[in-house]
DNA sequence: ATCAAACTGTTAGACGCTTTACATTTGCCT
DNA sequence: AGGCAAATGTAAAGCGTCTAACAGTTTGAT
């Protein structure tokens, strides 16, 4: 740790001014080192997503959820069979660690459940609860007139075509390893 | 909390058998509710841009780097003027805030310096270490080798088509807000 | 010249994600 | 039947991100 660390703010308890966060107030020279398109493909990619999150984050925290609150409530309302934590897991693409992290959570809330299985002591299945039925009920008919207002000058075909093209690019991503 | 959570592990100090992590063993019926194709194409640009990043962090562990960490090396690099922390974080779209704690890590590991500027007392100007500089032209070429392998049977002219769409998908979901 | 608003960087707390390591349970294979 | 590997869920530590609140500095309008 630097000294630069050490300083400490300790007066001024009052706030009378107001503090807008990051705004754009100065253009940046956005230089690119050489026309690269391949890594400009990448930034857009992972900057849109991006994006897209943080839209989805704030309209979420209206109904008081995150988004991977969201995404295991989204998963468990159109599941056809019974799915333990793991197989939520491989639905969402993320560890086991960070299910059991966010079901503590929902569970804490009342809008899943963890439900014993008799024939095997390692699983529990997991399902929504009737509050959280009702809770996803609610929300998803807000996200997806979002998604189509946010999307509406892409006709199905641009639609399917730009998801083709990023399975590529995820087969290829994939091969490179 | 639950008593599931009271259980406590233990035993069994000796551990010898192998933890492989998650492993796609059963197949997940990826039933779809009704044929939302842009929430369709919402999932995949995330889900893209995830793998994307996963990749991207392999590759950067290498080098004892988080991807957080090599995207700032990469911006201070291609920078033409001195530039600010709220410039990188314009330039990175986070938070002065995160900006805050991944220089703090990369000044530990003495990659980039805060020089202090004369004419203004609340700004630092941050910048590459020698050492920071040879770091990252060591990553670069092999990050753009990756892309490039990765991204090999795109056209520029593809490539350029795939960005296009991208950009339009954020100034849409910009508008909705 | 003053003063309020804006800007810059930091801190604290929360969250999600990862990796690594573990306890427990299950299942397969000889 | 026994034993080892795999599978499941949990825990802890680390990272990056965010929001909110703040101290200090600068700027601009009056």
């Amino acid at each position: 740790m630097t000294d630069r660390v050490m300083k400490k703010h300790v007066r001024n308890q009052g706030r009378l001014h107001c503090d807008m966060g990051v705004s754009i107030n100065r253009e940046l020279e956005l230089e690119q080192p050489l026309e690269d398109i391949r890594h400009e493909l990448v930034l857009n990619i992972v900057r849109t997503a991006t994006q897209i999150s943080q839209k989805g984050a704030l309209l979420f925290r209206r109904f008081d959820l995150t988004e991977a609150q969201f995404n295991v409530l989204f998963a468990l309302k159109y599941k056809t069979s019974a799915w333990t934590q793991s197989d939520l897991s491989k639905r969402l693409v993320v560890t086991r660690a960070s299910i059991t992290s966010v079901l503590d959570k929902l569970e804490d809330k009342g809008l899943v459940m963890r439900e014993k299985v008799p024939g095997n002591r390692r699983i529990y299945h997991v399902a929504l609860t009737r509050q959280g039925k009702n809770l996803i009920d609610t929300v998803e008919p807000v996200y997806r007139e979002t998604i189509h207002k946010a999307l509406d000058s892409f006709s199905d075909r641009q639609c399917l075509e730009l998801i083709h093209r990023l399975e590529q690019v995820r087969a290829r991503a994939d091969e490179v390893a």
